[in-house]
DNA sequence: GGTCAGCACTCTCCGGCCTCGAGTGCTCGC
DNA sequence: GCGAGCACTCGAGGCCGGAGAGTGCTGACC
């Protein structure tokens, strides 16, 4: 473990090094109000830290650069989020004062938020649909071969899924195939009426005709996106950019934030880590070795609904990061609990 | 006016830039098969280019470089879009044979394959919701002061909105004014459907009762976001990055693109001015002075409905660029018409 | 009069060289 | 154990000079 001096000088080496963007030198450190020893004890305390493997140094002659290790130690002692500064509980305060409306059109709000914040790119992931309970199904014919089947949950989200057939069916044998659905679905869970056995809905003097045929069919559409847990919103990448300088790793990082299913994996595989800040290969992924993610879970009615997260470089303002995901993630699940 | 000579010349110098991204000289001009004089008279006649402002120089005893009127020529005298290359073809074949489902997917992927054929970000607009006709209108119930308004469209489309009352509402009020909606909206555009006064919903005597004001509300959330003229969907920001070296640049357009409505516009106002492609300041964007859009409306059962865009450095491939996106428009057209 | 070989000129790029200075590790006296 | 002092290392930046790419101009030729 570290003493109480080299704790402080690694301390100081990181928050130096966020702020500066360049490798920090003994003497630089030693300046620091809360050091009182002389520049070489610190270089003594520095190369331990370097064997110890906090610290490296990107060539002999330059100064100190904090290693993943050392950003672990300064986040770990860092303890939880801070308190966020004025102006921002301000942002957020109003924000959620005047946010209102499709579910949908406030989370990619909260992301852009979120990376106004922060400056980094901000990702929140929706609720995924399976937990919420249907409120009404709906079938609406497109054409003679085509049904439109639109499923309203209780927390207002509405998902869609075109059934296509390889039989005509009329009006009638919808609307039937409709009701039937929505005697069926209503109050339970998305996931339970995916799995739903189309017995449950059609009689059995109703099987192979072109009403069992939709409902099948239907059920089978319900069921199938699995993927479906949760709309991503990113919103920032802009402004993380700037934070490098190759455009190579930007280039890295978007293709990243493209693959949508990807980032969601990204995030949750972090949460089920217990962590809440991943620094660097941490991540798990090899794109995003210069990146760290800090990452909240939001609870809506007392579940875990989503997650939302802020990326940016490993040299990022943990404190701000995790301060503004933390009320950002209460603030969100106490408005979405309210309905 | 350009002679033949000079604008052999110039075309060679874009092309040769397009690829190699170096100024060009004039002795490499010379080598080229279509030019028959020596490096002499090529300098003779690059100097008049550069006169005449279609060529610059980034300094003295540097190659030539063109200038927008240098790109502009260049993209005129290309005349329309050429073929597309065999592999491409097939891409986008097989991509639309394999497209079914729900259209903000299919419109998300289409962005998605017309970055992959030119390796520049892609813009897809859909299909602006107003022209479309209501084929069902549904209100549901989420809270007693909370109604949501679903709405489906002839294109499969699915629009929802909030509807806040100040009074309680039940079941009974909303399944009613759900049935007038309906009887009043099924089969007219959305546009119309705003536009309908409530006294063609709600009889004299129902004025000022629960059922009136609820269906007043509703229909004002449907005319609501008026923004709501079609959906879009971006692709491929990562391709185009590479194409850069300044982050500062890329920020700047990541920064463009983060913001879906001036992308929109930018989109219609080059159409408008009837254009198909916008070079560097001709988007009308100082911010993407160092890049050109390519754009193609689609056209849906007679009427045009979106339109796509590739953007990507000024440096462009404009030919593949033109082909990519009139295949793909054409096609997402044809596709989108069938149902 | 257009074309082009030839030539002098210009300017960037690159490698070598040097100096400067930041930062280090080590030693040794307190 | 601390820290002043010192020798050392190494990158950054400035300077120089040559190489090379490219130009504009001139003058002869067809």
């Amino acid at each position: 473990m570290l003493d109480e001096r080299k704790a402080t000088i690694l301390r100081a080496v990181v928050t130096e090094y966020i702020e500066s963007a360049q490798p920090v030198g003994s003497s630089h450190v030693a300046t620091s109000p809360e050091i009182t020893v002389s520049s070489a004890t610190v270089r003594n305390a520095m190369a331990a830290l370097e064997a110890e493997g906090y610290l490296r140094q990107p060539h002999t002659s330059a100064g100190r650069v904090p290693t993943e290790k050392g950003y672990r130690f300064f986040v770990d002692q860092l303890g939880g989020p801070g308190r966020l500064g004025a102006s921002e509980t301000q942002q957020v305060r109003s924000f959620f004062a005047r946010a209102h409306g499709e579910i949908e059109q406030m989370l990619a709000d909260t992301s852009r938020l979120l990376s106004n914040l922060t400056r980094y790119a901000a990702v929140v992931v929706g609720p995924p649909h399976e937990v919420a309970t249907v409120r009404a199904v709906q079938l609406v014919m497109l054409a003679p071969r085509v049904v439109l089947a639109v499923v309203v949950l209780s927390n207002g989200a509405v998902e869609k899924h075109t059934v296509e057939l390889d039989i005509d069916v009329d009006e009638l044998v919808v609307n039937a195939a409709g009701a039937r659905l929505s005697a069926a679905a209503v109050g339970r869970s998305l996931a339970d009426v995916s799995a739903l056995a189309p017995q449950a809905v059609v009689s059995e003097a109703e099987a192979a005709t072109q009403l069992d045929r939709l409902v099948r069919r239907t059920l089978q559409a319900l069921g199938g996106d699995q993927r479906h847990d949760g709309e991503v919103f990113i919103g920032g990448a802009s402004e993380m950019v700037s934070s490098f300088d190759a455009v190579g790793t930007v280039s890295e990082i978007l293709r990243i934030l493209e693959q949508q299913l990807l980032v969601v994996n990204l995030l949750e595989d972090v949460l089920d880590r217990g962590l809440s800040v991943a620094i660097g290969r941490e991540t798990g992924n090899e794109a995003l070795a210069d990146c760290s993610l800090v990452v909240a879970p939001y609870v809506v009615d007392g579940e875990t609904a989503g997650t939302i997260g802020v990326l940016g470089p490993t040299r990022m303002h943990y404190d701000q990061a995790l301060s503004a995901v933390a009320v950002v993630a209460n603030r969100l699940g106490r408005r979405l609990s309210e309905g």
